[in-house]
DNA sequence: AATGAATGAGGATTCATTCAT
DNA sequence: TATGAATGAATCCTCATTCAT
C-alpha cells in the first residue's frame, strides 16, 4: 500500500501524496467511481485526515485537476525555446505535450477523460488550461503567417478554429499513443507536425481547400 | 416530465423511449453520476420496467452506445456519395458528421465522453465504431494518394497515424462546434478540410514537413 | 423449460403442472429464495394464470406442502399391512417411508426443511403431517408392549418422547440417505430398526438405561 | 431497542452485538427473510457499521455459525467428563447438548434449521460441527462394544449409520424439547438414551433386531 | 383459458462525511 | 499531526402482485 504508514510528516509532503493517490486512483477509475477510502488507503493516511487537508472530494478533484494542468503547460512551455522560427517552436511544443503525456498517463487521463466528463465545477477548470494551450498555438499561427510574409490577415475565427483542431488533434493522438504500444512521443509528434503544418503552410501560401460552390 | 405516462404501449416502442431517456441522462452526468431512477422517470416509466426490459444499468449503457454508433455511423454513410473524388467523400462525410453530432449532442456525449471514460464494457464497444470510421478515412487517403498519381507507397503506419489525427481532430471540433454557439456543421466541416486536406495534399505532392537534424 | 408452452389444458392438470414446477423450485430454492418467475416459467405458464389458480405465494406454497403431505403419509400408510406384528409394521412403514422420500427428495425437502423454517402459516401445516406419523409409532409402541406380555402402563409422556425421537432418527436418516450415495431406502429402514427397535424391545423387557443416581 | 444506542465502544464488543442480533434475528426469520435493516436495529447500530465490520449478509451469516456452532461443540466436550464409562459419557454430553440448545434457542435454529436450508456456503459450515459431534459418538459406540467384550468388528458402516440416528434424533429431540414446555434438558436426554442406549446395548448384546427373510 | 404490460414496496450495498480523542 | 468509530442518504436491483385484453 501507498507510502509507509503512521509517520508524521510535514502538512505538504503529505498533501503531495495524497494528490499523488488521488491523481492514480481518479485517472484510473473515475471521478464517481474513485472512493475516498481507496484514495486514502493509496496514500497511506486515515480518511479524516484527506478531509482535513484537502476539504472534500470536489476540492481533492479540483485540486489534482489544477495541479496537472500546471505540470503539463509547465512542461510545454518549458520545452519551447523562444525566438527559433514557428514551426520549430511547434515542433518543441508537440514533444513537449507528447512526453508530458506519455509520462504522466493518469494525470493526462485526469484532464483529458475524467475532468471533462463531470459537472461544471470541473470542466471549466480544464477549459482553462486548454484555452492556454489554444493561445499558445493561435500566436505560432500568426507569427508564422507573418514569417511566410502572407497577409496577416487570417480571419481570426478561422485561425481559432484551426488551433483547436491542431489542440483537439493533439489531445486524441496523446491518448492513442499512450494506448498503442511503441508509439514513441517524437512519432506522435512528426505525425501530428505533417498532418497539420504541411496543411497550414499550404494554406498560408494562398492555396486552401475550398467546398464545391454548390454546397 | 418526458413521455406521457401510464399509457400501455408495445414493448419496441417503450424500449426506444427508454433509451432515449439514457442517452439524454448518460450524455448529460456520465454513467456513474446517472440514476436509474432518473432515467425511468425521463421515460415516464417505472424503475421495473427499465430492467425488465434493458436488464441492467450495465446493459443499459452498452445498448445506448450501440444505438448512437449505428446511428452515427449510418449517417455518415448515407452522407456520402460513393464514385467522387475522395476530397469530396471526405468533405460529404465530414458534414454528415458534423451534422449528426450537432443534432445528437447526448449521443456523441455518451459516445465521446461517457463511454471512453469507464470500463472495459463499454470502451471496447465504442472503439469499434471508431474504427469503423478510422477504416473509412484511411481508405479515402489510399485512394487520394492514388488520384493525386503518387507513389501509392505512404508507409501505412503513417497513414495510420494521419487518420487517427484527422478523426481525432473531427472529434474534437464536434465538440467545440456543439459548444461555440453559431458554428455551424458546414462552418466545421470547412474548417477540418482546410486543416487536414490543404496538410494531406502538401504531403502528397512530396513535401512533407521534416523536423531538424539533430532532434 | 418445463411442459409445453402454449397449449389450452383443463384447469386440473394445469393445476398439477404448476405444483410440480413449485414443489421443486421450493425444495430447491427455498420459499423465499424461490420467485413465482422462475415457478410460472417452469411450469411452462404465464405468472397471471398461476395467481388465477392459486391466488397468491403463500397459498401456492402451502398447497405444494398439503399435496406432499398427504402423498407421504398415504405411502406410509399404503406400505403397512395391517395384522401383522407390531415390529413388522413398523418395518415396513420405515421402508415405505424411507422409499418415498428418495423418491420425491424435492417434496421431501419442502417438507422437512423449508416448510418448517417459516413462520406461522406453514409450520402448522407439517405439524399435522408429522402429529399422523407420531400417532402410527406411538400405537405400534403401546401394541408391541402389549404383544410382548409387559404391563401396558409405560408412562404416556415417555411413550410420546421415544415416538417423537423415533420419528426425528427416521426424519435425519432420510436426510442422510439422500445425500450419501450407495444408501438404500432398506439399509436406512434396517439401520434405524436396529437402533430403535432393540432399544425399544430391551425396555419392554424390563431393562431400561438408568442414569446415576447424583445426577 | 437492542443495546444502548449511539456509545462509541471497541470494535471487538460492537462485532458481539451485532453476531447476538444477527443470531436471533436469523434463527427467528431465516436466511433471507432477516433484513440488515433489523438486524441492525436490533444490535442498536446503524447498517454501514454492521457492513464496515462483517461486509455482507453472507459473511454475517457464517460468522453466526461459526459463533455457535463452536459455542455448541465447546459446551458438549466440557459437559463430558473423560476416563468415565462410555454410556455414562454419553449421557453426560447429550445433557450438555439438550442444555446448551435449550439455553440458546436461537443459535440451535440458525444450525438446525436455517443454515441447512440455505445453499451451499452454508450447510458445509454446519456439516463441520455435526461432523466432529457424529465423530464423537461413534468414537463412544466404539469403546462401549469394547467395554462391553464384544467382537469390536462392529461393521463401520454400519456404526457410521448408528451414529448418525443417534445425532439425528438428539437433534430432533433438542427441537421438539424447545417446543413443548415442560420438557427439561435431562428428561430430554433420558428419553434419548433410554431410546438410544438400550437398542445399543442390546445390540452389542449380539441380538440385533433382523428382517423378516422375504424382505 | 391465457397473457403482455406495468408497478409499489422493500432489500443489499456503498459512499462522502463527521465526531471524539 | 493523526485516527477509530459511526452514520444519513443514495443507488442498484428484485419480487409479489395486478390490470386490460
Amino acid at each position: 500500500m501507498g507510502a509507509v504508514k503512521n509517520k508524521r510528516m510535514p502538512r505538504a509532503v503529505r498533501e503531495q501524496q495524497m494528490l499523488d493517490a488521488a491523481v492514480r486512483t481518479f485517472g484510473q477509475r473515475g471521478y464517481r467511481a474513485a472512493s475516498m477510502d481507496e484514495i486514502a488507503d493509496l496514500a497511506g493516511v486515515s480518511k479524516p485526515l484527506v478531509y482535513l487537508y484537502l476539504n472534500s472530494k470536489e476540492d481533492l478533484f479540483t485540486a489534482c485537476i489544477r495541479r496537472e494542468a500546471k505540470a503539463l503547460t509547465d512542461a510545454v512551455r518549458a520545452g519551447v525555446r523562444p525566438g527559433i522560427p514557428a514551426d520549430r517552436q511547434l515542433w518543441e511544443g508537440l514533444r513537449a505535450f507528447f512526453t508530458h503525456t506519455a509520462e504522466n498517463p493518469d494525470g493526462w487521463a485526469v484532464l483529458h477523460l475524467q475532468a471533462r466528463t463531470h459537472g461544471e465545477p470541473f470542466a471549466a477548470e480544464v477549459l482553462a488550461m486548454r484555452e492556454e494551450l489554444v493561445v499558445f498555438v493561435t500566436q505560432l499561427i500568426v507569427v508564422a503567417a507573418r514569417e511566410a510574409h502572407r497577409d496577416p490577415s487570417l480571419p481570426e475565427r478561422e485561425v481559432a478554429g484551426l488551433a483547436e483542431a491542431l489542440v483537439g488533434a493533439a489531445e486524441s493522438l496523446a491518448a492513442w499513443a499512450n494506448a498503442a504500444p511503441g508509439i514513441s512521443a517524437k512519432q506522435a509528434a512528426a505525425t501530428l507536425m505533417n498532418f497539420a503544418w504541411s496543411g497550414l503552410g499550404n494554406m498560408m501560401e494562398g492555396r486552401p481547400w475550398s467546398p464545391p460552390p454548390q454546397d
